[in-house]
DNA sequence: TTTCATTAGTTACTGGTGGTAACCTAGATA
DNA sequence: TATCTAGGTTACCACCAGTAACTAATGAAA
């Protein structure tokens, strides 16, 4: 059982031939990205309809909910659950895929969170150098 | 010194006013641009030049190079030297507070890239059914 | 039986931004 | 005189994220 060995130099980022590339950074972007990762988050809990996640993530409006769920489904991070029912229901819930994520997003989450402040007071500095 | 409690879960993007969450998610979308991780990632090993960098991150072009880098050095995360020489010489280094967010961003990639294989297959999988 | 409400979206439109190509400044070199 | 180099800037365009408005199908209310 060889240990896959992982040689994630963020250079993977632009050279290495492992795995596509191009897939590689389209994760980052996705991770990146407005709105995903706090989808993710909210389905942590178990499953949500569309208009409850709606509800939840203040802001975001249905189209951009509609792209960004179906862009986790088409990924495998996002499951999606038809019901035929009238009304319609649809249920959306993470995979395990999307679960094993979270961590490492959480760490990001948890990177921002503890140097936000330093972080905008960075910015005035700057901002305020440059007139 | 009681240590300062982050609660970071991913809901914190929308919700938590601790910090401004505009900050909050303005770091996400720099992690998750095209360039910005790239680039902390080949200061890592030290200070390199403008030229460097283009020459290094394949793809590139002036002007994304100097916009990402000002947005870089604005949060602090990049450093800029500029040498008072005939032909001009500037020099670009990773900050403290930039070599702290790489073990963060290295987890993600080496996600990305453990799993780049697995979604690329899932993506396929999709559009097939899709057609 | 005409209206309203609900669910899960879709459509038409627009503004911001990522990207390209061309240009700039200043001195050194040939 | 022309060309090269370093580190950019400027003008420009195309695309896509985001918004507001609309839709299908049904049941309930008046």
């Amino acid at each position: 059982m060889s240990e896959q060995v992982h040689e994630p130099r963020m250079q993977s980022m632009c050279e290495g031939p492992q795995g596509d590339p191009e897939v590689f950074r389209s994760i980052l972007a996705r991770v990146g990205d407005k709105w995903s990762m706090m989808l993710i988050g909210m389905l942590q809990e178990g499953p949500r309809r569309f208009t409850e996640l709606k509800a939840m993530t203040q802001g975001i409006s249905s189209r951009m909910l509609t792209q960004t769920l179906r862009q986790l489904e088409r990924d495998g991070l996002v499951k999606r659950e038809m019901f035929a029912e009238i009304p319609p229901r649809v249920e959306y819930s993470v995979t395990d895929l999307g679960r094993s994520l979270i961590p490492a997003v959480l760490a990001i989450a948890e990177w921002a969170s503890a140097h936000t402040n330093e972080i905008a007071a960075n910015r005035e500095d700057y901002d305020a150098a440059v007139e």
